[in-house]
DNA sequence: TGTGGCGGCGCG
DNA sequence: AAAGCGCGCCGCCACA
């Protein structure tokens, strides 16, 4: 390669030990472009020799492809400084030694890693989309230029008398250092890796699927729509719009042949009646996209279908496609879609601008002083006052084309925005509405039209997965998941608000009692920083771990509880922690998510979590604390309805339960058979005593600790810190690698079964629970051990996780006929929230005495186990005082 | 001024 | 050498 002997296009040379050119095969067929040189490749002087170069060499290997038989090189040659992404001038100036190298290599294949060198060859495409998939440069993308003293000047090739650049294949994908990152992303690069060698064989189309509809008929309903039944096919794609500013929904839209896609707007009741008929109708089912969020809409609408499916939990169910429609119906049918942001766009923006010039022209109360810190002092800021703010969004957006409802929104409610919305309303979007109506009607019905052309290849592939079952569970915890964000928890806003007071208060007294201890200087004890540097630097404390970063000593709970008695201040610091914790994540945002009815709506996630799980976020309602007395007053404010109880159904041991019927460990199985207590059962064959002499500080709490760590394949070093922490005396690593030891040697079969799952995993990178649900664990297949094990504890987990979720989730499909029922008879019966093996509940008192043994059975029965399945049954006014029920209770 | 990573911590 | 699974959210702080 004639490399120039040096290159100072841009700055970035003087940050770097050396440039980094190319290096490799020239005659290589193959080619890969990442983004910029780190650390080793700086130092070394060759691209990709780091963790990530050791990582696709491994990708590489397992696909069989030889990398040291191409060339590798970098989008931009020279490090940049901290590893920052490298910027557009600096790339684009880097660009002629890319060139060069093409031209030179002139490859037939180049893989472009990571989004720099995917934007550098195809513009701004979306990686999500487009990953792994051949697309063929246009004939020659690469100009002659030359280097002179005024930059880099481009030359007409033909005029040269050169030969224009042959065409290659560019295949982009994500970044090793990515996966390193996100180590999910392994299952989609090896992916990618193994359609590589089949590209590399001309065994894939160029250009990925093709859109097998490329004139698609979309169009309003037709008003004979009111006599329509149901389709042939008995499926029907269905998706809403919504617009205004309670999402008022705008029009519906479906679709029963692919290409073909029909709107109903909202206003038309005649023909949405129709519809609604014939979505109700055991012989139809429905395709949603996301059905979480459709099914509200459409019982607004009228509409409530008989049978739904989900095309975004397919998705889920097989892990490794992308689960947002766009990239998904990209990938599958090579349909491209446009963004609703970019459809509305016009309308948001003259909207946004509109709202701010009246914020801005009206004169708004004077924010008052905020306390902020400082170094360590606190400090009082005067907030710039809204009007202001509003007239700098006017500005930039004039000057540099800034986008006013970003803007408007980067505003922190506390910042101004929360008062002014509070009087003149939130800035209200674009919607649908303000659009033309025709390029509405073309959005609202491709949604549809991409809903019903996946579905029948997900439903494919569902079942060469083995995954119909796993999909159908899914699927059918969908009604009672919707009623419960729909429903939402109710709480009390007043109590939420004098306890914040409280808690502001006591934080107060905390922060003066921790400057106390120190000479003269004020630290903020929300900064773990400005607190280590205190306890270690200053106060001299011992410390233990440093942080990930490594920057300085860790403050969390674990390392310096230990050290409450080495200084006084210790103590008021995690005090105040305490109630830093409950204030700002649960009493005050609690009382702000709380509707004009005092309920709270969580957002649950069906397709979240790696095992199975359910996930709820805005506000997190399955974190709600339990464990100390003052977050349990949060939990306090959380109330039934008058006339009703909260009622709370928790699986009892649900993981070891599993773990005993998937391992068939013998003992395991007789402790649950003989409805003996797991933990104390353990403690006595391990410590070898009689019931009596148990002790729970000394031997029950050690062995129940120790079981739970199995499950994550626990190390000895973690176990110790976990019995120190609860005020176990007298353990050292020595015995806690022997209490594990021992626990494996009561229940040999749980430790069999431990081991043949991560055999399975490292051979198919995978791994199954009971119910067939898979979990990729990629990870077993990096280049790095830590990886590797933390893929095999991951695999470890899932047959319990999985298999506890599989149950709950069979549970709730069980229990949904029963609650509609009992709702149809007029009774209060509501599922509020599931927290993973507990479901709570609002029930009507009178109804107690049926609902309780009735829904204790159902769960109970849900699957049949080699171990009895138990529920704990416990009812109150408020979610912090449950009592066991009884029965016969008012 | 706005953003994202990190430390820390709430729950199962 | 590091060595615990699954989540979401808060405040701080470094950085652009």
């Amino acid at each position: 390669m004639n490399n120039p002997p040096d290159c100072h296009l841009c700055p970035l040379r003087d940050g770097a030990k050396q440039v980094v050119w190319g290096y490799g095969n020239e005659s290589s067929e193959l080619m890969f472009v990442a983004e910029a040189p780190g650390k080793n490749e700086d130092i070394k002087g060759r691209p990709m020799v780091g963790q990530s170069g050791e990582e696709l060499d491994k990708y590489c290997r397992d696909a069989g492809i030889d990398r040291y038989a191409c060339f590798v090189d970098n989008a931009v040659k020279c490090k940049p400084p901290g590893d920052r992404d490298p910027k557009p001038n600096e790339i684009a100036a880097c660009s002629v030694h890319l060139i060069r190298a093409l031209r030179q290599v002139h490859p037939k294949v180049v893989v472009a890693l990571g989004a720099v060198a995917t934007k550098w060859f195809l513009g701004g495409v979306s990686l999500e989309q487009v990953h792994g998939i051949p697309i063929e440069t246009d004939t020659d993308p690469f100009p002659i230029f030359e280097v002179g003293p005024d930059g880099v000047q481009v030359l007409d090739a033909a005029a040269q008398g050169e030969e224009p650049a042959p065409a290659f294949i560019v295949v982009p994908m994500y970044h090793p250092a990515y996966a390193l990152r996100e180590t999910k992303m392994m299952a989609i690069i090896q992916d990618d890796f193994k359609q590589l060698a089949k590209i590399l064989r001309g065994e894939v189309a160029i250009g990925g699927v093709k859109d097998a509809y490329p004139k698609p008929f979309y169009s309003l309903a037709p008003p004979t729509i009111v006599r329509i039944g149901p389709p042939p096919s008995g499926l029907v794609a269905v998706d809403t719009e919504s617009a205004g500013l309670n999402g008022e929904p705008w029009c519906m839209s479906f679709s029963t042949t692919p290409g073909v896609a029909y709107v109903i707007r909202a206003n038309n009741k005649k023909a949405l009646a129709a519809f609604a008929h014939m979505v109700d109708d055991p012989r139809v089912t429905t395709i949603l996209h996301n059905a979480l969020y459709d099914l509200p809409v459409l019982a607004k609408l009228g509409i409530i279908p008989f049978k739904v499916v989900d095309t975004m939990v397919g998705a889920y169910n097989l892990q490794r496609l992308p689960q947002g429609l766009k990239a998904l119906v990209y990938r599958l049918c090579g349909m491209e879609m446009g963004s609703y942001e970019e459809v509305v766009e016009p309308a948001t923006r003259i909207k946004a601008l509109a709202y701010l010039e009246e914020v801005q022209s009206h004169p708004w109360p004077v924010p008052e002083p905020v306390l902020t810190w400082d170094k360590g002092r606190p400090h009082v800021k005067q907030p710039q006052p809204i009007e202001k703010k509003a007239a700098r969004i006017l500005k930039d957006v004039d000057e540099k084309g800034a986008d006013p409802w970003e803007r408007w929104h980067g505003i922190g409610l506390d910042e101004g925005r929360g008062m002014v919305e509070g009087i003149i309303g939130p800035m209200v979007p674009g919607y649908l509405a303000d659009i033309p109506e025709e390029q509405a009607v073309h959005y609202a019905a491709r949604d549809a039209d991409a809903t019903l052309r996946i579905w029948p290849i997900l439903s494919a592939m569902l079942k060469a997965e083995g995954l119909v079952d796993v999909f159908a569970t899914d699927v059918a915890t969908i009604p009672m998941i919707s009623d419960m964000m729909v429903k939402g928890m109710r709480v009390d806003k007043p109590q939420l608000a004098s306890f914040s007071k409280e808690l502001e208060k006591g934080m107060e007294g905390l922060a003066r009692e921790i400057s106390s201890h120190i000479r003269g200087e004020y630290i903020n004890p929300d900064s773990p920083k400005q607190v280590s540097e205190l306890l270690f630097g200053e106060l001299k404390l011992k410390p233990g771990k440093k942080t990930k970063g490594g920057s300085y000593y860790s403050t969390d709970d674990d390392i310096i509880k230990g050290l409450k008695d080495a200084h006084p201040v210790v103590a008021p610091i995690l005090k105040y922690r305490e109630l830093s914790k409950v204030k700002g994540t649960y009493a005050d945002p609690l009382q702000a998510w709380a509707d004009t009815g005092s309920r709270v709506h969580t957002t649950i996630k069906m397709t979240r979590t790696e095992t199975g799980r359910y996930s709820s976020a805005d506000p997190n309602l399955q974190n709600i604390p339990i464990r100390t007395e003052l977050g349990r007053l949060v939990r306090k404010a959380f109330l039934a309805s008058p006339g009703c109880v909260l009622m709370s159904m928790d699986y009892s041991q649900i993981e070891f339960r599993v773990e005993a019927h998937v391992s068939q460990d013998a003992n395991l199985m007789r402790v649950f058979t003989e409805g003996k207590d797991l933990h104390l059962a353990t403690a006595m064959d391990i410590f070898g005593l009689p019931e009596h002499k148990i002790d729970d500080m000394q031997h029950r709490r050690p062995a129940k600790t120790a079981g739970f760590g199995t499950l994550f394949d626990i190390s000895a070093p973690a176990l110790l810190v976990q019995l120190e922490n609860m005020g176990c005396i007298g353990w050292d690593e020595v015995r806690c690698q022997q209490l594990i030891d021992d626990w494996f040697r009561l229940y040999p079969r749980v430790k069999e079964h431990m081991q043949s799952v991560y055999r399975e995993a490292r051979r198919y990178g995978n791994v199954r629970d009971m119910f067939n649900r898979m979990r990729l664990v990629p990870e077993v297949k990096s280049a790095h051990n830590r990886i590797i094990r933390a893929g095999e504890r991951q695999a470890g987990n899932m047959p319990a996780q999985g298999g506890a979720q599989g149950i709950i989730k069979k549970a709730m499909a069980d229990l949904t006929p029963l609650y509609k029922t009992l709702q149809e008879e007029g009774d209060v019966c509501d599922p509020l929230i599931q927290i993973h093996d507990e479901l709570v509940w609002e029930i009507g008192e009178g109804i107690l005495d049926t609902v309780v043994p009735l829904f204790a059975a159902t769960m109970e029965s849900a699957v049949r186990l080699s171990v009895p399945v138990k529920v704990e049954m416990k009812v109150g006014g408020n979610w912090a005082e449950l009592h066991k029920y009884q029965g016969g209770e008012k």
